[in-house]
Parts: C-alpha cells; sequence; structure tokens
DNA sequence: GCAAAACTGTACTAAAGGTACAAAAATGGA
DNA sequence: TCCATTTTTGTACCTTTAGTACAGTTTTGC
C-alpha cells in the first residue's frame, strides 16, 4: 500500500478540483484554460503537460465522476439491504433514499455529466463517448439487476424489466433538466418519487 | 390576407433555415456564424444587420421552434379526441400518437432545444431563459388540463397531477438523453410508452 | 424619383485553444 | 552527491470565432 504521489499527479488532482469547481458553475465551454491555469498558479505549458488537449481533460473529470457515482449506488444499495430483506421493499427504500440524495443536491448543480456531453458532444472526443455510454449502461445494468430480484417474488407478466430500468436514468435527466429550467430543484425528487410509485404499482397487485 | 413577406424577412428565414439544419446536425456552439453566411450568400454585415449578435439568432430559432410544437399539439390533441370522447381514452390515445411521432424522428435529432439551452445557458442570453421556461409551463398546463379532465371521471386520490402532468416532459427530455447516448432511436418512444402505462394505472383501477 | 431598407467592404479587436520547442528547475533513487 | 527523469517555464507564433465600427452601395417599393 505505498501511497506514491508525484508531483505531477498533485498538480493534475488540482487541475481537475479546479475545473470541476467552475465546470459546476458554469459549464465546460465557459471554463477556458486561462482560467484554470491562473487559478493553478501554473503556465499553460504546463496545463498541456498533464493534459493533450481540454477534451482530455473532460475525460480525466469524466472518470473521477463515474467512480464517485459508483461508490454513492453501492452506499445507497448498502443502506437500503440493511433495511429489509424484501426484494420489492428494499428497492422501494432505495429509491427513497435516492430521491432524498437528490434532494440535497446544490440549486446550481450543472445536471448530469451524461446529459451535458449527449448536448455538447462537438466539444468531446470519442473516448468520452464510450465512457458516457459505459456510465448509462451501469445505470441499467444496476437497476435491471434489483427489479429482477422484485419479479421473481413479485411476478409482473407482460412487463419490459430492461425498459423499467432506464426509466430510471430517464427520470433523473428528465427531472434534472425540468427542476433547472423551472429553477426549482425541489422538483426533481418528486420525480424520482413517481419512478418510485410507478415500480410500487408494477409489483403491488391493487 | 396581405403576405407582404419583404426581402429583409425571406433573408432572416433562409440564416434561420441554414441555422436550424447546421444546429440540428452538430449543435449551437459548434455552428459558426462564417460558415452559416457563406451558405447563405451573404455578408457578415449583412448577418449582424438582421440580427444583433448568435444569441438573438438563437432566440429567433426557439420562437419559430416553440411555435411549431405547439401546432404538433393541437393536431395530436385534435386526433385523439376525435376518436374518442371519454378523457381517459382519448389522453391514452395522444400519448400513443406522441409516441409514434417520437419514433420517426431524425436518427440525428439533437434533442430538444429547451434541454439544450439547459446545458449550454452560458452561451446564451436571458430572454431564452424566459422563453425556455414557458415553453416548459406550456408542457405543464397542457399534460394539467388533460389530467384534470381524466380525473374528475376516474377520481386518483393522493395523486399530485401537476407532478404527473411535469413527468410527460421529463421522460420525453430524459428519453432522448438515454437514445442519444446509446444511439438507440426506439428507447424514446418506449420510454414515452411506460409513461402512457403509468398514467393508465393511475387511473385504471386494477 | 426618392427615401428607406437591405446589404457590401474594409479594417480592426479580443478571447480562446492550441503548437513548437528549448531551457530551467525540481525530484528522487543509486 | 551525481544523474536521469519528471515537471515546469518562457517565448513566440497560429487559427478560429465572435464580434465592432462605419462609410459606401445597391435594391426595393410606394
Amino acid at each position: 500500500m505505498e501511497e506514491r504521489i508525484t508531483k505531477g499527479e498533485q498538480t493534475r488532482a488540482r487541475i481537475l478540483d479546479l475545473a470541476e469547481d467552475a465546470v459546476l458553475q458554469k459549464g465546460f465551454a465557459a471554463t477556458s484554460i486561462d482560467e484554470l491555469i491562473a487559478a493553478a498558479g501554473i503556465t499553460k505549458s504546463g496545463f498541456f503537460y498533464h493534459f493533450r488537449d481540454k477534451s482530455d481533460l473532460a475525460k480525466h473529470m469524466f472518470k473521477r465522476y463515474m467512480d464517485r457515482e459508483d461508490e454513492i449506488f453501492a452506499d445507497l444499495e448498502r443502506r437500503a439491504d440493511e433495511l429489509s430483506d424484501d426484494p420489492l421493499h428494499s428497492t422501494l427504500i432505495l429509491l427513497k433514499f435516492l430521491a432524498d440524495m437528490l434532494a440535497d443536491l446544490p440549486e446550481t448543480h450543472p445536471g448530469c455529466l451524461v446529459a451535458s456531453y449527449c448536448y455538447q458532444h462537438q466539444l468531446f472526443n470519442d473516448d468520452i463517448r464510450e465512457l458516457n455510454e459505459a456510465s448509462v449502461l451501469s445505470w441499467r445494468t444496476f437497476f435491471l439487476r434489483r427489479l429482477e430480484g422484485i419479479a421473481e417474488k413479485y411476478p409482473a407478466p407482460d412487463v419490459d424489466l430492461r425498459a423499467i430500468a432506464d426509466l430510471a436514468l430517464t427520470t433523473i435527466e428528465g427531472g434534472i433538466i425540468l427542476s433547472k429550467t423551472l429553477g426549482k430543484k425541489e422538483l426533481l425528487p418528486e420525480q424520482m418519487l413517481l419512478y418510485r410509485d410507478y415500480v410500487r404499482r408494477i409489483f403491488s397487485p391493487a
């Protein structure tokens, strides 16, 4: 476990931290390299030593973001599964936790990087497209696995579990757009709870 | 009914058409003014005679887009209401028509301008923020009115109709992101049909 | 024919994202 | 402490893009 953090890694992390703050506040396109290097106290040459170009910076940001998201989901799942052994109940608890978490997001949250990429893909390179796709598929897999667990105990014929799994991401992404556009952060958790209600109705006969 | 179309209006329309094509293909940020004027066969001075700046172009695009959207919804509603007098049934028909329409969208569709703005707001001015908000509220009003009509005949207690109305937009916006990211256009209409199924379950007891 | 509308031409600015490359400084292990 | 590698600076230059300023020219339509 030798924590060998070289000076280069430190600098890279500092740039990524600053970039993340700036991008959260005003978006990727509006965050200039000049501004980042001024804040980081390095020169332009220094920046391009660490990152090939702006896209490369985005890629590294994206990777960190995905890793953190994985941790969050693992944590939500662990906390929910502690409270109930029933697959339906624990998933409903998990979705409640997820809604609570979304309610606590700061007002200025820029939304999901997946969507951000989706609407600004010209700015990024192909690596990020692949990362993005992987991120969406990991959401699908996560929810599909849980829904399959529920369906074993509470059969729901004629229901496309994969589509319902995708609806979780759909609801978050759409909910972010809704709440950001109207400037009402409470709309996002509210929409998430509708997804939860839909899942409950699907698997709870009457 | 004197259709007085001045030459200026013609030129403006030509620029808007070209801009729309380009933006549909590669996004707003990646569409340069130089490229538009070359295609339109005018000079830069000509462009800035018609539009104050790039944001002003976006504003006019947005307005046209909203007008067309209103027409589409009015048409869907008219066609659906022709087929059934029952508020629930006609709305379910309308949602099926909407899903069919989304299925016919071209693969390269850039997604909704509302979301596009949402994730690139730094690029636009405040006028567009207001237009965008108005557009979202008009979706809400449209669906809320129909849901209230349904609830009169099929009472559904403890259901927040406004939230369900918002879920229509949420599903479209989220569905666009899902299908664009995975490059599978069939996912969008599929998600829309889940919304339809949810509405059906809410108002159809068992 | 004449005024207003619809452009053109020229010249210039500033910001942003680079590229190229040599030189200097810091780091860390043998 | 030497030495190689890593990290960073400095200088100079290029391209694209979104403008601005404003005078002059052409076109349109009553």
